[in-house]
DNA sequence: CCGAATCCTAAACGATACTG
DNA sequence: CAGTATCGTTTAGGATTCGG
C-alpha cells in the first residue's frame, strides 16, 4: 500500500492531509481528547480558575486538566494568566481564535446530540448482529 | 475532584457529555481518530472498494483500514455491501446519516484549514518560551 | 481481493503523593 | 490555589503473517 502516486501524496502533504505531518490534525486531535471539548464548552461561559474548572468537570483529574489545558493554550486556542496573589490565582480563557473555533465544534457536537440515538441503535443492531 | 454535586453530574449524563457514558463522545472519538475523516472524505466521492480506498489513502495500513471502516459502519455512518464474486468485491459508502455528518464535519476542517498557520505559530512562540 | 490473527510499541489516560 | 512528579494501566496504532 505503499506504492501510491507521487502526486496524489504530495498534494495531501500540501494541503495537511496526511496525518504524520499535518496542521489540521492538531485540531481534529483536541477535538478527540478525552476532556479538551468539554474544557471549551466550559471557557465558552467566561473565564474560569483552574479549581473552578475542576469543579465544573466531573471525573478530570488535575494532571488531565493542566495537560489539556496546556495544549489548547500551545495552539492559541487559550490564554492563561497568572495574578501573583497568595494564595495564587490563574484565569483560563478562550482566545479570539479559540472562540472562532466554537462556531463549528458546536455545529458537530450538535448533529452529535441529534443523531445519538440513530448511533446507539446502529450499534446494537450491529453488535446483535456480529455475536 | 470527587465532591461534586449529584445534580450537575446527573445533567451531564443525561446530555451523554460525560466521557465515561457518552454517546456524543463516539462521534467525537471518530473525528479524532487517525484515519476515519480521511475515509469519509474519500467515501464523499462515492462508494468505494476496499483496495481503492487503499490506495487513496497514503499509508494506511490494511489492519487500520478495516478497522476504521468497521467502527463507521457500527455506529451506521458507512455501509458495507459484498458482492459474491470471484474475486470477491467489497464496496464501501457513505449512508444517510454519514452524508448528514459531513457538513458539519466540513466546518471543523474547513476552520482547520484557515487557521492552520495561525496555530502553527501559536505553536512556535509557545515552544519558545517553554524551553 | 478482502480481509483475520498475532504480536508489539508508543501514546493516552488515571491514581496517588508531594510542593511553592 | 494551582500545580508537578512518578508510576501503573489501558488503548490506539503498526508490522507481519496467514487464509478463503
Amino acid at each position: 500500500m505503499r506504492d501510491m502516486s507521487l502526486s496524489k501524496r504530495e498534494e495531501w502533504d500540501t494541503m495537511g492531509f496526511n496525518p504524520h505531518n499535518c496542521p489540521i490534525r492538531s485540531v481534529l486531535d483536541h477535538v478527540g481528547a478525552k476532556w479538551t471539548v468539554l474544557i471549551l464548552f466550559e471557557l465558552q461561559q467566561g473565564p474560569q480558575r483552574f479549581n473552578a474548572l475542576g469543579r465544573a468537570l466531573p471525573d478530570i483529574s488535575k494532571r488531565m486538566l493542566t495537560q489539556s489545558l496546556r495544549s489548547l493554550e500551545r495552539d492559541g486556542l487559550v490564554k492563561r494568566e497568572v495574578f501573583d496573589t497568595k494564595p495564587p490565582s490563574v484565569s483560563y480563557s478562550l482566545t479570539d481564535m479559540g472562540v472562532s473555533l466554537m462556531q463549528p465544534l458546536v455545529g458537530l457536537v450538535n448533529w452529535a446530540e441529534d443523531q445519538m440515538t440513530a448511533v446507539k441503535d446502529a450499534r446494537e443492531v450491529y453488535d446483535a448482529i456480529n455475536v
